[in-house]
DNA sequence: CAGGATCCGTGTTGATACTG
DNA sequence: CAGTATCAACACGGATCCTG
């Protein structure tokens, strides 16, 4: 609130919040599947499967911090034995579209950087 | 090459390894000081001045890192003491585009974020 | 001035086992 | 199926001292 708009150097810099979350480790993969998934929900183990290393304990770690901060969203169904499933909210998908042209830019040249070391 | 433990997710996951990098804590911060400096070149103690809070090791650590990725170039002027130059590249300038988008998405969309906790 | 070497606290990740 | 609990390992970041 009293942070200054663009301001990297503030603590609470709302770029380097931003960084601190979609630069852990599963969490932009996490995002991707989402976005990628055919019905745009998928459960939990379907998740995990898609996300190949990932195990249950971060997995679960992720959805619930992208949950948290209103970035995916979370349904039960109350069956024996429980289904959950997650998408994209209106906030995640609007993410997508920094992050992939981020990606754009990564599969574009990160090649070029690993064969200029 | 064998596969080693934890990563085998794809091989090749540019995105990851990019926002291995931009995630870091002082990497981001770096690159917009040195897209923001008005002679394009900034020299070591300068850019520790402009970074409030980072330390020698860290500086030093994350420029060592980003010039052996080729996004920032390093000068050298062998005067007693020495001066050393760092600047953006191209390839540094070219991220700043979708790091830039990122920038706003974040400005814009992290205080509902938090608001939405 | 620039940055290497070292030590160390801490947070994050991961393996494993267990539960509603 | 979809998690939680616990413990151990490790990388990251920071403080400090040292050097060409």
């Amino acid at each position: 609130m009293t942070a200054k708009r663009g301001d990297l150097f503030d603590p609470d810099c709302p770029t380097r919040r931003l960084l601190d979350r979609i630069g852990t480790k599963w969490t932009s993969m996490a995002v991707k599947v989402l976005a990628d998934a055919d019905p745009g929900e998928v459960r939990f183990a379907e998740l995990q499967r898609r996300m190949p290393g990932v195990s249950q304990k971060m997995l679960s770690t992720t959805l619930q911090s992208l949950t948290r901060d209103g970035l995916v969203a979370r349904r039960v169904e109350p069956t024996v034995p429980p289904k959950v499933h997650y998408s994209l909210t209106d906030l995640g998908r609007s993410l997508e579209v920094p992050l992939s042209a981020l990606r754009e830019w990564a599969e574009q040249h990160m090649a070029a950087i690993d064969t200029g070391r």
